[in-house]
DNA sequence: TCTACGATCTTT
DNA sequence: AAGATCGTAGAT
């Protein structure tokens, strides 16, 4: 499979989002075909990391597009984000994705689930692929770690709101920036979507 | 230092 | 419906 240029992320953050469905994730034995994603537009997204500004956790959020900003949530979840768009502090959250390969790796990490549950929520996403924030700040497109690479594109795009967003402003509260593959069972919160 | 909280997930 | 669990950020 092919790694996706850097080219590719330093386009509109939304439009990167949408494309970013059905590519691929890889690290080591374990690839991942993307089914859901959220955009945060930068600094203007008061639901975005960086609209409270720089600090030493965002900080790779206002570099060049195409590089990992990974984050922890509620102390436990490794949050995996791609940086893109045409102004700094914008990024993508990959929220849901199907097995490719390395299913027994997988497990391993996470073991119990079955079905899209394995895969569906940002924290099994971080916990799938062995995920800290030692990957923040280092590219997807080169030969580190952790790579980006083509695959195939959805038929049809569901749309939403972003999950767990209730303290921004009401107009990015509201904003329908969640996206998913409409044909993949591999999604969360799927009743939250519509066509 | 101290405190409050979070782009979540699991269990009740 | 609530607990887990801890890094981050802002206040002191």
């Amino acid at each position: 499979m092919t790694l996706l240029p850097q080219s590719f992320y330093a386009r509109e953050v939304v439009q990167v989002a949408r494309e970013l469905l059905g590519m691929q994730i890889r690290r080591g034995p374990v690839t991942l075909r993307i089914t859901e994603v959220e955009a945060y537009l930068g600094p203007q997204d008061s639901a975005c990391h960086t609209s409270k500004g720089r600090t030493p956790r965002n900080q790779a959020m206002w570099g060049p597009p195409g590089h990992a900003y990974v984050y922890v949530c509620y102390g436990l979840h490794q949050m995996l984000n791609v940086v893109a768009g045409t102004e700094p502090g914008s990024a993508i959250l990959i929220r849901a994705c199907e097995p490719v390969a390395g299913l027994a790796w997988i497990r391993r990490r996470r073991g119990g689930l079955e079905g899209p549950a394995l895969l569906a929520g940002p924290g099994r996403i971080g916990q799938a692929l062995g995920l800290s924030t030692r990957f923040s700040g280092k590219p997807l497109f080169g030969t580190d770690a952790l790579q980006l690479q083509g695959g195939h594109a959805p038929n049809r795009i569901a749309v939403g709101r972003r999950v767990g967003i209730d303290t921004a402003r009401p107009k990015d509260v509201r904003a329908l920036l969640r996206f998913a593959d409409a044909d993949s069972p591999w999604v969360s919160h799927r009743g939250k979507l519509r066509a």
